[in-house]
DNA sequence: CAGGAAGAAATTTTT
DNA sequence: TTTCTTCCTG
């Protein structure tokens, strides 16, 4: 086994046979973290002789979890077995934990994480209950500002502290008090109810210590104060915790990440060993020597130095254009020129930089920091030929435009899909706000029927001013006259039909220019997906239509190696390696 | 009208 | 953290 650890550099060596005891791997961008990290855990079962099921390995995203999956699969094909060994995110740790320890603890019933579409929907119902002055800020104002007050209580919770729900602010309380009632919890909750757990019932939490002797955690500089207490609980008080972090790419403190636990590791654990890793192994000497200088202005941070591998490489050019057009046909022309393709350059002098390396669209990714400022590059990209792939967040199908119309179908395949009718009536006709839907739905809730049964029912309320009472029965006339169309109409003239009437896409003509060509692009791209249902009547291929939807929402986006330039934001790109 | 203060929005993950 | 918008003041 001598050979297991031998193409590791010394310090990461050093770090992999670290058994016992806090461990600090202070890790820089393109040092190997991930692979130290894997032969660590082979180490510890191969030669610390530590069974596989007592590690556990921590991560914060589901893709890092799968990379080191993969590494691990390929040792376990060289012949030591970690198939027993926990590795996965920290949600899903506390999912597995809520599902088996605490049912059975009787700590909690059965539970489903709520989906963003319906927290989306709590969150639109209760702002305005709470917060009538401000008119419209955005739904992920509100989101911080539960995540943060929860985050908050977690720490009380840590310290032994009751949770009582008079403690805390109104909005809070009603949230959660539709949450309880539905038995949703969200993500916040997964840690929090896990922590509480661990406080409450220390029998339990002693048994879960005993059954993973190690813990290591990743990206250990993006924990937000609730993961750092559950972790701590997790490691007791003599842990065997490996913390692999780098204070330089915390780039998560928006959304409550705290890089102060990173730093504290040292206190927090005052015996813990140090590695630090800082042989990068990623990028050119240039590269390293440019972000160097940008992150020793950070403020927060431990002292570390990337040395470089490889050589200095191409010389970074900064460039200013005079506008965003400009950019995005500069953009083109330098990645016509990095590939070296004659198709798309301009005709007479162009030439393949012959010292370039041959490099393909898929070695190539532009980064920028808004995706609305991927429109233009993607639109020039296109024009000059060139393939490519816009890493974005949301799918089509989560797009505002899409889902009210994605919505109208629900509708009119199922009448009494309460969600879209509220969905639809809030977003997509003018004049109806969240106020008269949320007394609708009341309305209907009380009267055990739906939504649009109880428009159709005149029913009489007194909130419910006699204009808005007619834009409801105009609702009401285009929902029939839709149902009539789908039963001849193809899914795509569905589509439409659908969009001209809720006037989405080239209807609305006074909008600026840039977002109409948006919005008619994921029409496009809508009716696109629908093609294969259009064949039959529209009323027929919808539910069909729906479900594969639904199926593509669950499925990540599987297109790891096209032959494509990829276009995505900074912050998307962290952890990723593009050759040029 | 310039220019500054103050506020809002954007960056994103998690079953 | 940074950039854009809005509103106010001299």
């Amino acid at each position: 086994m001598s050979d297991l650890l031998s193409s590791l550099s010394p310090s990461q060596r050093a770090a992999a046979q670290t058994v016992n005891g806090p461990l600090l791997i202070i890790a820089g961008a393109g040092t190997g973290k991930t692979r130290t990290l894997v032969h660590r855990l082979a180490y510890l079962v191969a030669e610390a002789r530590i069974p596989a099921e007592k590690l556990l390995a921590i991560t914060f995203t589901t893709r890092a979890a799968d990379e080191m999956r993969e590494r691990i699969a390929a040792l376990c094909s060289q012949g030591i077995d970690l198939s027993a060994l926990f590795v996965g995110t920290i949600h899903s740790l506390c999912h597995r934990i809520l599902k088996h320890e605490c049912r059975s603890a009787g700590f909690v019933s059965d539970f489903e994480i709520i989906s963003p579409a319906d927290q989306a929907a709590v969150i639109r119902n209760l702002a305005p209950r709470f917060f009538p002055e401000q008119q419209s800020l955005s739904l992920k104002k509100y989101e911080l500002m539960l995540s943060r007050e929860k985050n908050d209580r977690a720490r009380l919770a840590a310290e032994n502290h009751e949770l009582t729900s008079e403690s805390c602010s109104p909005f809070l309380r009603a949230y959660q008090e539709v949450l309880e009632r539905q038995g949703l919890l969200d993500f916040d909750d997964l840690i929090i109810k896990t922590l509480v757990f661990l406080k409450k019932f220390s029998l339990h939490a002693q048994e879960l210590r005993t059954r993973f002797s190690h813990l290591s955690v990743d990206e250990y500089q993006d924990l937000n104060t609730a993961q750092y207490l559950l972790l701590r609980e997790l490691a007791g008080a003599h842990p065997n915790l490996c913390a692999v972090g780098d204070a330089d790419q915390a780039i998560y403190a928006f959304r409550g990440a705290q890089v102060k636990n990173f730093l504290n590791f040292q206190q927090d654990f005052p015996d813990a060993t140090i590695v630090k890793l800082e042989e990068n192994f990623r990028s050119t000497r240039t590269i390293i020597a440019a972000s160097q200088q940008v992150i020793e202005k950070n403020k927060e941070r431990i002292e570390k130095k990337l040395i470089a591998v490889k050589p200095a490489g191409a010389r970074i050019e900064l460039c200013e254009l005079l506008d965003e057009r400009q950019e995005a046909r500069f953009i083109a022309s330098e990645i016509g020129r990095l590939v070296g393709g004659a198709r798309f350059e301009s005709l007479g002098h162009d030439q393949r930089d012959e010292e370039l390396p041959e490099l393909s669209f898929k070695d190539i990714a532009v980064l920028y920091r808004l995706h609305a400022q991927a429109r233009l590059i993607k639109e020039a990209l296109e024009q000059a030929g060139i393939p490519l792939q816009v890493a974005r967040d949301r799918s089509l199908y989560e797009e505002p435009d899409a889902e009210v119309i994605i919505a109208m179908l629900e509708l009119l395949h199922d009448q009494g899909n309460d969600l879209a009718a509220a969905a639809l009536l809030e977003n997509a006709i003018k004049g109806l706000g969240p106020k008269t839907v949320a007394s609708l739905k009341d309305y209907a809730g009380k009267s055990g029927t739906t939504v649009i049964e109880s428009i159709r029912q005149e029913f009489s309320l007194p909130e419910i001013t006699a204009d808005r009472r007619a834009r409801l029965h105009s609702f009401l006339g285009l929902l029939d006259e839709l149902t009539e169309k789908a039963r001849t109409l193809p899914l795509d003239q569905l589509i439409r039909e659908i969009a001209a009437k809720l006037s989405i896409g080239a209807a609305s003509a006074d909008n600026e220019e840039s977002s109409v060509s948006q919005t008619d692009e994921n029409l496009l791209d809508l009716i696109t997906a629908a093609m294969p249902f259009s064949a039959v009547p529209a009323a027929e291929g919808i539910p069909h239509f729906l479900s594969k939807i639904a199926l593509l929402r669950e499925g990540e986006q599987i297109c790891p190696q096209q032959e494509a330039v990829t276009l995505l934001t900074v912050h998307g790109a962290k952890g990723l390696e593009f050759p040029a």
